[in-house]
DNA sequence: GTGTACTTACCTATCGTTAAGTAAGGAGGC
DNA sequence: GCCTCCTTACTTAACGATAGGTAAGTACAC
């Protein structure tokens, strides 16, 4: 049944812990090892590689990520407002690992982390203003997506139906939405 | 007379490229040295440490938004849209650097980056807003500020004017104000 | 006795950093 | 004009630390 190890569980907790805390890459195999009580070669039984923990960590999110566009994409009309409302309902559910990915870019470009972020961006704003906005849209579409993230990393101890609502607002109002 | 000699700053100029293109943390004294035609000793001729020339590059480009903020907190009464306005030219300035400065947070910590970057939306807040804003006023400038930052890393290649028009109106939108 | 979950011990590469040496060139005395 | 002295701007060589990674052995469960 322990398909998912305990001790595995237990890495991957400890990783995503000390990766928040100090950063990816400022963060060694043997630090972990150490905070878990086992040995360093312990993880590799676990993991082929620092890679392949790093990436079993960040992997999961960006899929979620990947699918929520593709099921808004799917959408034969979409809701401005409920766009942003699954943008930041995910944004909040993983803002703790977010911090990682957002302040690591360069240290995660093995996963192509950064094509992939702008890729995002790129087709939140299409869905937002059609195939090709006009530079005022784009802009706004980039204030209002961005303004998202930043709340939910700047105001992480915020209750979350309340950052929720004033977060929503300011981005509709970004985009030039009525609330 | 040429303190700054043509050396060192042929360094700096190829470690800001490099440190944009593939990280700072990812970017070794040996690529440096070789991107030059020099060996790696002699760049400890120019710079006492590896610190040393990281801080080189980014410490100049910090005081100047320090000294911009500083600036603004003595005048008797702030001007939104002025003060939004100098906010993106500086970022639009630098630009290329911020990319780095943004997006390294957590290997350029030992510089302070994070508490200081925390440190500058707290104050901006706090002259669009006064010294106590509700969450829906933090909420807005948090938008408002980290949407002109992304503004001017996301569309670094539009001419500035335009940039400026358009990331400006949609920052003043999000705060609430008429354009 | 076979597979699981490790440990001990070790390898190798790379990093920042330092020590020591050297070629080139200008300054100043004679 | 030439010699000496010192500085500038490096090079060659090596050091110590730390990182990721591996080979081989071991304790325990079934």
């Amino acid at each position: 049944m322990p398909r998912p190890s305990a001790t595995r569980q237990r890495i991957l907790e400890v990783a995503r812990e000390l990766f928040v805390q100090q950063g990816v890459q400022r963060t060694s195999l043997q630090a972990i090892a150490d905070r878990l009580g086992i040995t360093k070669p312990a993880l590799y039984y676990h993991f082929s590689s620092r890679e392949d923990l790093v990436r079993s960590i960040v992997q999961p999110i960006l899929d979620e990520e990947e699918a929520f566009l593709a099921r808004q994409e799917a959408l034969d009309e979409v809701a401005p407002r409920a766009l942003l409302e699954g943008y930041f309902d995910f944004h909040y559910r993983h803002r703790k690992e977010m911090v990682l990915i957002l302040s690591e870019l360069t240290t995660l470009a093995d996963l192509g982390l950064i094509d992939r972020v702008m890729d995002w961006r790129g087709r939140l704003t299409k869905l937002l203003h059609g195939p090709e906005p006009t530079l005022e849209q784009a802009t706004r579409a980039a204030i209002a997506i961005g303004g998202l993230q930043d709340c939910t990393l700047q105001f992480a101890d915020v209750p979350e139906d309340e950052l929720r609502r004033a977060a929503l607002d300011g981005a509709c109002a970004a985009l030039g939405l009525e609330p």
